[in-house]
DNA sequence: GTCTATAGCTTGATAGAC
DNA sequence: GTCTATCAAGCTATAGAC
């Protein structure tokens, strides 16, 4: 098979990328079944028929919009950890330490990326959540990269049970994302206080708030729950 | 203006309640415009034109859907809260205390009220990451009582900075509300050791996680962001 | 590679019979 | 209260001109 040639000024290929960027930031707007063919190629001044020659149809320019970042990101994520690890003492990195490799990447492309960058984590966010999409599609683009994040935190916390490190990265997971959708929540309730576009303040604090969270649930004994459960809740 | 009739038996209040649950059903799987009105009049086994009587249209429809189990629940969680506050000592209920009083009572309700709960807090779980709905239908329904509890949170951590408890709010709403979406996808990384679908869990950690991610930026001083900001990040 | 034209459905909403 | 019938608009997808 012939390869693609990816030139960007190539004509066809801008025509591609053009298409990506509109379904990118059309979607992590109003989801999936929000945005129509139409609507993606008004916004990327190009004729909706093209949707269908480039990507055979909506489901598969979907696909494209989330793969075309995961590639490079995934690649910037394990320089990311594998530099926080050559750089720690001999003990490894500290739990604080591989949450901040786990998280700095997607919070620092978000800010300095790009409004491409920032649509595809607001698209992120809402996948992430939702029953339909959740698990196979996160799954299949970034369980190989965050197993990889698991193995370095067993080292950081080599007594806690495996279920509380999975648990842990559940929570994490979900304060993560609700953070990419930027959706002014935290504005509107602190009253301004806290702006929910203000990545850098969650970059210096998540990692500190999930890294406490680890390291307490990562005290509890393996067998806990076969203790009495008290009458209480 | 005549009151409504809510006999549960009334003819018409039935059919009322049908076309909700069937559209709650139908909005949490695949969100609001993944969703036909006659998709949700088949669920319901009712007319389509029915939406059109009872609640004017789709996007009423969505809002009843919201509205419907919203005042319920924020009665129990007041009457939850004010409890907790009662039954502690004079120093007042712990961190931990508190976001159980918080996250107690939706976990209880999704795990032990039926599917249309659970739907409910898919659904919740779904519009809390969405740009489009995340800040306008969350603060509508859910600001006071967070507010309410962030003031009881304010008197077990009186040195705590205001951005920081409304922070770690925000990082305990993300972990909650994808605790909600249940989507499966700790279960397929962790290999079925965690199963998302085992709210008892995250009922027991949660509390825990999060309550220390709230002390360990409690700790932090008010003004830590005006030292010298290091070169790294 | 890009566009026009259009096929073939489905959509949300409604008018009006019962 | 419920249903049938139907509308205008919009949808995805495609065949074929340029």
């Amino acid at each position: 098979m012939a390869t693609a040639d990816l030139r960007p000024n190539r004509r066809g290929e801008r025509t591609r990328q053009t298409l990506l960027d509109a379904a990118e930031k059309l979607f992590a707007e109003k989801g999936f079944y929000g945005v129509t063919v139409r609507a993606i190629a008004r916004e990327a001044d190009a004729d909706p028929a093209l949707v269908a020659y480039y990507f055979g149809g909506k489901r598969e320019l979907f696909d494209a919009v989330l793969l075309r970042r995961a590639e490079r990101l995934n690649q910037i994520r394990i320089e990311r950890l594998e530099a926080c690890e050559r750089e720690a003492g001999p003990e490894g990195p500290s739990v604080e330490d591989i949450i901040a490799a786990f998280t700095e990447p997607l919070l620092d492309r978000s800010e300095n990326g790009g409004p491409g960058w920032k649509s595809y984590f607001a698209l992120i966010g809402q996948i992430t959540n939702s029953p339909e999409w959740g698990a196979a599609v996160m799954s299949k683009y970034f369980d190989p990269i965050v197993l990889r994040f698991m193995e370095s935190l067993r080292r950081a916390l080599p007594d806690a049970p495996e279920e509380e490190l999975f648990w842990s990265y559940h929570f994490l997971s979900g304060a993560l994302v609700l953070t990419f959708a930027e959706t002014g929540r935290v504005d509107a309730l602190s009253k301004g206080l806290c702006r929910s576009t203000d990545l850098a303040a969650v970059h210096k604090r998540l990692p500190l708030f999930v890294g406490a969270g680890f390291r307490r649930l990562a005290a509890e004994r393996p067998n806990a729950d076969t203790q009495d459960p008290e009458a209480a809740e």
